[in-house]
RNA sequence: GGACAGAUGACCGAGCGGUUUAAGGUACCGGUCUUGAAAACCGGCAAAGGAGGAAUCCUUUCGUGAGUUCGAAUCUCACUCUGUCCGCCA
């Protein structure tokens, strides 16, 4: 939410930023809106002081009288409030003055890369056929278990999975945040308050029956964290991380075909949300992006750093860096996370204050990817060998008992063998009444079956 | 799922139809004292909105929503959440 006083006083601003984002906000008609409120309010609050002079003077007479005329323009004064609001909701942030001027993503800067780009004396797999044949990403069981948009992990692919999310989760611990374990489903308050409703409504998977619906990202858990709250300074900055499992519904999704799990229902994410001071919000958003980079050339991944255009930019974000990771196999940077700072858009949403010399004022709020199952398989795809095997990264070896490659013999089993008679007696050796000792049938059938 | 208790400012907590304009405490901010700090003492301090150049004034908010009343933190109803006990359970 932005504040309504900043676009009453800029609202040629405010009109520049919608046509710049490519919205549909009608900055007039929220100011007229706002004005009828005004009028209205100033009438109410006037018509209460006098019931309540009356109260105090017990005059009932006159008190019935002013009642039933104060019931009327109550219920105008709240549907123009409920009107305003509703205006309100939709306006996007400011934006900040360096962002580049374009309609969608192909009109984002780049400004920065990172790597060299392997070279391969082989045509490289897709990660998704790569994952098959290795049988450590399986799509096709997944669709069959749940349908199209998931996939699982297996043997070593969960193993790598796992560890690199370690690998990134520690790195971040060391770096001062907090990790969490979040709920994963949310009510709308807090998908309202990280701004996520109205604006990605149908991006939500709702639960039947429920209020509550599957979190899209930890960002909405964990900015809800502090919601209502007031914060003393000296607690700033609030640095918190998760991973989660995120859920997107992406309606017409099919309609975009990408192969392999580029676009799914269902990923893992660790997630990056810093909540400051407002004057160290662009600080905070780079030492994101600092922590991105470094887990990115650790695991030697190649990539590239945009900054994104007007038209790319959800409604809540002010500046946002988006990192693409080099895919060999699609012979392109894709985008694996996205780095925003939201000002103080969530904080006043959400509620989110800190108090400075007796005074309260908003929190900015920095959400940032810092690792996804995208992530992963940048990873696959990039240290691809042409046997089809994967080089698993030094950094995530002692994640992995010293493993250094994924390939199909490394997979054998070894099924530790237990005592099972020991086991078995403990029951033997309990003394007790059972059905066998009860039912002359049952005890007979087993027995006899014992016996052939 | 059942029974009982509860929800009050950043935090704790009193109040249970009109002297609440929400007591008291903690924290926080300013001051006195002090070489400096602590302690003590004095003062300030709930949140949100509106009017005004300003001083200041007005309104709303005691979990949420509705109701009774000239008047509700206080009474009634519904809902949500929390605690305790019982039941079920990974």
């Amino acid at each position: 939410m932005i504040d309504i006083k900043l676009l009453k006083e800029y609202p040629e601003m405010f009109r520049a930023y919608a046509s710049l984002r490519g919205s549909s906000v009608d900055v007039d008609h929220l100011l007229d809106v706002d004005a009828e409120w005004r009028k209205i309010n100033i009438i109410v609050d006037e018509q209460r002081a006098t019931m309540n002079n009356l109260a105090k003077q017990k005059n009932i007479e006159d008190g019935k009288k002013i009642k039933s005329e104060l019931a009327k323009n109550e219920i105008s004064l709240r549907e123009l409030e409920e009107k305003r609001k509703n205006l309100l909701d939709l306006v996007e942030n400011l934006l900040a003055p360096e962002v580049p001027i374009g309609e969608n993503d192909a009109d984002n800067v780049e400004i920065y890369n990172w790597g060299t780009k392997p070279s391969f004396d082989f045509q490289p797999l897709f990660h998704d056929e790569l994952g098959e044949r290795l049988g450590i990403l399986d799509l096709k069981r997944a669709t069959k278990m749940v349908g199209s948009g998931f996939y699982y992990w297996v043997g070593d692919g969960a193993r790598l999975q796992n560890a690199a999310f370690l690998f990134a989760e520690n790195l971040l611990i060391d770096r001062g945040f907090i990790p969490f374990r979040t709920p994963i489903l949310a009510k709308k308050a807090s998908l309202y308050g990280t701004g996520y409703l109205p604006f990605a409504q149908d991006e939500i998977y709702r639960i039947v029956n429920s209020e509550i619906s599957l979190i899209g990202t930890s960002e909405q858990s964990l900015v809800s964290y502090k919601m209502d709250e007031i914060i003393p300074e000296d607690e700033l900055p609030l640095l918190y991380t998760a991973s989660t499992p995120c859920f997107r519904y992406e309606a017409g999704a099919s309609s975009r075909q990408t192969r392999g799990i580029f676009r799914v229902h269902q990923f893992q994410k660790q997630e990056q949300i810093i909540m400051c001071l407002p004057e160290e919000s662009e600080y905070w958003n780079l030492f994101c992006q600092k922590n991105i980079e470094d887990i990115m050339q650790e695991l030697g991944i190649p990539y590239r750093v945009v900054l994104v255009c007007t038209g790319d930019m959800g409604a809540p974000g002010y500046k946002k860096f988006d990192t693409e990771a080099w895919f060999p196999a699609f012979n392109a940077y894709k985008e694996t996370h996205s780095n925003s700072n939201l000002t103080d858009y969530q904080a006043r949403r959400s509620k989110i204050r800190y108090k400075s010399n007796n005074k309260n004022n908003f929190v900015h709020t920095i959400s940032s990817t810092a690792l996804t199952d995208r992530v992963v398989i940048a990873l696959m795809e990039n240290n691809q060998t042409s046997e089809g095997f994967i080089k698993i990264p030094k950094i995530l070896q002692k994640y992995m008992n010293g493993q250094e490659e994924i390939c199909p013999h490394k997979q054998s089993r070894q099924i530790q063998k237990i005592n099972y008679l020991e086991m078995e007696n403990r029951i033997k050796n309990t003394n007790y009444v059972s059905i066998s000792d009860k039912y002359e049938s049952i005890r007979k059938y087993f027995l006899d079956s014992n016996k052939s």
